[in-house]
RNA sequence: GGGGAAAUACCAAAGUGGCCAACUGGGGCAGACUGUAAAUCUGCUGUCGUACGACUUCGGAGGUUCGAAUCCUUCUUUCCCCA
């Protein structure tokens, strides 16, 4: 079998002397990405209520992602084929990295059924029967052409006892070696490259991670994420997950904390090497009217922000920080105008991408760990 | 001028002798949301109390009844039809 071909470049050029944290660089063929990134959900082929113009000149998000299970079902790969890619398809430019669908796993878990071939599913949309199994999701990705691929692993719910956790982790690296197998032996369609992620899972098992992060840090991968957190446990069990796999993967590749965070989730993550993250909960979050500031967290909703008329948020990450004001914004949601929505998840968005960028600055000037101990207070303040 | 219908909590609207502090919507208030089946979901919404509960309510007044939002009398108000 050939060597995993090298399709991006992944660079760290600072290093925090207080923690794990890293800055870096990860270079693909759409996007140079600085590390640690926010990378946007964009599920189904859109950002929610954010245009792909506000992505790159408002939130300036140099990587985004999109979901195999959705796209594959609509508008499917006919269409995503005919278009020339997902890139193509909706006009993006820059980086995308595509989830595989072992999420739906998870949170479609009453519509599927594991089988050691793969996962059937039906379609939460018209009920029809479908398999995906670890060959076709590459091949699915490989249509979309996404620039970086994931394994397509299960997503362990939480709770859940170590004999499932064991089981299902055997059947995720099973998973992986098809996965791998298939992505080596086929080529992408669109002239740029792309890049295959492995997945580590393991519940919250300290020994299950360590056995699935070795498993995972052996495949030589180009970047490695960490999988089934954030799914309803405490806070300190992630970080203590995170801890144990980070020292063993690969400490020069790039590691991806799936699904997380909030803001401080973030910051923690990066002190421990986390280097990309990704979350619905700016988008979703936003459009119910929720609002991560410099200065805490604000439900919009709430009546006290009905006669405030200050702007969204003072520090002015977004343009919208300073045009619209708190009871603008608040009548808007209230009101269930669109247009709240799309503010709500552009602030957002623009926030947590400053926070990054911030972080990278941080970690540049050797300040970061002080500079998150300082910044945690305000950004877990509920306002 | 004549005939008919109706008045229920913030709004709309069920209920037509006890299971009614009163269905259901809306509105209001608050909460949840972490690789998006989510512009979604949950709770509360007469007063007091954490709660068990207690107290005051269904246009006003009076009455029948063991018991009334529900039946009777009367008053007030609103709407509709015919002149």
């Amino acid at each position: 079998m050939a060597d995993l071909r090298i399709s991006m470049e992944f660079k760290i050029s600072h290093r925090d002397k207080e923690s794990q944290a890293r800055a870096g660089t990860l270079i693909t063929d759409h996007s140079e990405i600085q590390t640690p990134v926010f990378m946007p959900v964009g599920t189904a082929g859109s950002v929610k209520g954010v245009h792909q113009q506000e992505l790159k000149n408002d939130v300036d998000a140099p990587i985004i992602l999109g979901n195999t299970y959705h796209l594959y079902l609509r508008p499917g790969l006919e269409v995503l084929k005919g278009a020339g890619g997902l890139h193509s398809f909706i006009n993006w430019d820059r980086s995308i990295l595509t989830d595989s669908g072992g999420y739906q796993v998870f949170s479609l878990a009453a519509n599927r059924k594991l089988k050691p071939e793969g996962a059937w599913f039906s379609s939460h949309i018209d009920g029809s029967k479908h398999i995906f199994t670890p060959e076709n999701i590459v091949d699915t990705q490989r249509i979309i052409g996404a620039d970086i691929m994931m394994a397509f692993d299960e997503c362990t719910p939480w709770p859940c006892d170590l004999k499932y956790a064991k089981d299902s982790l055997k059947l995720t690296h099973q998973w992986l070696d098809r996965g791998l197998k298939q992505f080596h032996s086929t080529e992408a369609h669109y002239g740029h490259r792309q890049a295959f992620f492995p997945i580590v899972q393991g519940s919250v098992f300290k020994e299950l991670r360590k056995e699935s992060a070795r498993y995972i840090a052996d495949k030589g991968a180009e970047g490695n994420a960490i999988g089934g957190l954030s799914v309803g446990e405490p806070a300190e069990e992630m970080y203590a997950m995170i801890e144990v796999v980070n020292e063993i993967l690969p400490d020069d590749k790039p590691r991806y904390l799936m699904g997380v965070g909030t803001p401080v989730n973030i910051l923690e993550a990066i002190s421990l090497g986390v280097d990309m993250f990704d979350c619905v909960m700016p988008t979703r979050n936003g459009r119910n009217g929720m609002l991560f500031t410099s200065e805490g967290i604000i439900n919009i909703k709430n009546r006290k922000w009905m006669d405030d008329y200050s702007p969204i948020d003072t520090a002015g990450n977004s343009k919208v920080d300073m045009q619209y004001s708190k009871a603008y914004l608040r009548h808007l949601i209230i009101s269930g105008e669109m247009l709240g929505m799309q503010i709500a998840s552009l602030h957002n968005l623009a926030f947590y991408l400053w926070l990054v960028r911030k972080a990278f600055e941080e970690i540049k000037s050797g300040t970061f760990t002080t500079w998150k101990e300082n910044i945690i207070p305000a950004l877990s303040t509920r306002l």
